[in-house]
DNA sequence: GCACGTCCATAACCATTGGTTATAGCAACA
DNA sequence: TGTTGCTATAACCAATGGTTATGGACGTGC
């Protein structure tokens, strides 16, 4: 009879401990919220029958048992993520197929390239193509649910990824049809700031910040609310919710009546780039690569075939 | 944004792995029904979006992404196991705790004489007492919940425990008053081997088969009940739902106006024993054992002064 | 010294989960 | 071909893990 534990249990306990605090752990680790995340570990507290955290005043300190857990928990955690990995890489071996991650429609003439290319090159193996949500910033890498991914950057900047540019593109912006920067023709991004904007989840970190214009910003976006797909963010603008930044090309891709795209001027271009796991030594990955990239124009026209529709 | 696991998922995949049936991982080794690991591992699998099993007809057999889980599954329960030890251990250092497992009362002037001992031995330590269930064969030491244990032999047979042993006695008969039995001085085995019993929980393993009398029976026990603790066994056995073996001196121990107690011919004697984990060379466990040894008188008397009452 | 703000803990609520029993479907065996 | 045994699903229900609201305690600033 024994006591086991959820790894989310054991994370849950890792981020309080570095962050010495429920609260800042709760929302900018775990994003739960604080009771949950109190309720959570003194759940963990009572199994476990010991305290973990010394709580004086508002400083907290790990017990002595506390200390004890953390490397455990950390380690456990991490294990766990390889054994994702190795699943999920012996699954794709066996079915000789190329996990692709996707967020946002590929497009481009990509997919009939690369997949016509990658049966060349590998016969007998196929294509797979998930949609990952933009709550993960990797795209599905971290977790090995997918064995490359195709996606715009910034990735996560820990050297845990490794990635080729397929694409440049300027960005735009969608607006609601009607909206009044729909009449430019295009749009200084100095315009947007004070615009409300449908953001990517705070756990895509540094997607989110790039796809808000943060570098390029006076004062933090305004958030009118947030999308984990494109769809999701595109029903959001054309409720005249908010608005949205997106690559030129998915201005023609995601081209639909009730919004308008346009150029925005002052924000560097959005970069599509084949992104692996760094160290991911599988033939298939190099393969993967080199045919995304054969098969892409990095340097793209600056406006697709999209125009403002009257 | 990471797909968690519960170590318990793992342990039921690995035994499902191991027994190679979800029947008889499910109710010999998880103590769960089999549609409750069914579903359980149908769920692992749909997180990991690939199967572990492959089901053909009534054979069954680990797919490659369930061989590369196994390995890691095992070594992610075991090392929680670990952790476990050392939260627990650490605890139990930083507070000077001796915490003392038991499942039975321990009575036999053992406590007061013990902790006396151990104060002068250990000064500023404690000695906490846990009841623990008769469900864990070892008495809470292989999840840590406990640092040493007074318990009946038989231990799990694994090497993980060591022991001495504190007293021997033989083996009475607990019957609800009324009974048949209750007027027989002393009761051959073979008198009982027909008697419906209340039996520890089957995850006590030979703890449980001990207190059957199984290795003296020509053939199973006849079974009407379980009882993870003494109380509840008594409680039932007043009821008149069945009877139980118990040792000499927790016939005097547990006396009540409702059971009548009888000495048991044709069974080897019981052994309570202090025990504790190999390998476990904290100094205060030596101390300990030292003590319940000094205290204990191994060769207790044939008969403890409990008389059956009119 | 008091008011305010911040942090953690609990209450109430609710959707989901993990167990049960009943039973369906399928395949192996006699 | 009928029976048996195994896995999967349905229906049910208690427990869990999240939410928002809010209370209590403590630290800070005036």
């Amino acid at each position: 009879m024994v006591m086991d534990v959820h790894v989310r249990d054991l994370r849950y306990f890792v981020a309080v401990a570095e962050e010495q605090s429920f609260t800042r752990a709760a929302s900018q680790r775990l994003f739960i919220s604080q009771p949950a995340l109190s309720k959570q570990i003194r759940q963990l507290e009572r199994s476990l029958r010991t305290t973990l955290f010394e709580r004086k005043g508002r400083t907290l300190r790990l017990t002595p048992a506390g200390e004890a857990l953390l490397p455990h928990a950390r380690r456990l955690a991490q294990d766990w993520e390889a054994a994702l990995l190795a699943v999920s890489e012996a699954s794709a071996q066996a079915g000789a197929m190329v996990r692709v991650g996707f967020q946002t429609r590929i497009g481009r003439g990509l997919v009939p390239a690369v997949t016509a290319r990658m049966h060349q090159r590998l016969p007998g193996w196929k294509l797979v193509f998930r949609q990952v949500s933009w709550a993960d910033p990797t795209v599905g890498l971290a977790q090995g649910e997918v064995d490359v991914a195709i996606a715009w950057l910034p990735m996560p900047d820990t050297g845990a990824l490794s990635w080729r540019v397929v694409a440049r593109e300027e960005i735009w912006v969608a607006v609601a049809r009607g909206h009044d920067l729909a009449g430019l023709p295009m749009v200084p991004f100095a315009d947007l700031v004070d615009e409300p904007f449908i953001a990517l989840p705070r756990t895509a970190g540094a997607q989110r910040d790039f796809w808000l214009g943060t570098a390029a910003r006076p004062f933090p976006a305004v958030i009118a609310g947030e999308a984990e797909t494109a769809e999701e963010s595109f029903e959001a603008v054309a409720a005249g919710l908010g608005i949205t930044l997106l690559s030129a090309g998915n201005a023609d891709i995601y081209h639909r009546d009730d919004i308008v795209c346009r150029p925005v001027s002052g924000l560097p271009p959005s970069e599509l780039a084949v992104v692996w796991r760094t160290g991911d030594n599988r033939q298939f990955i190099d393969v993967f690569a080199d045919v995304c990239c054969a098969c892409s124009h990095p340097m793209a026209p600056a406006s697709p075939a999209s125009e403002p529709k009257a």
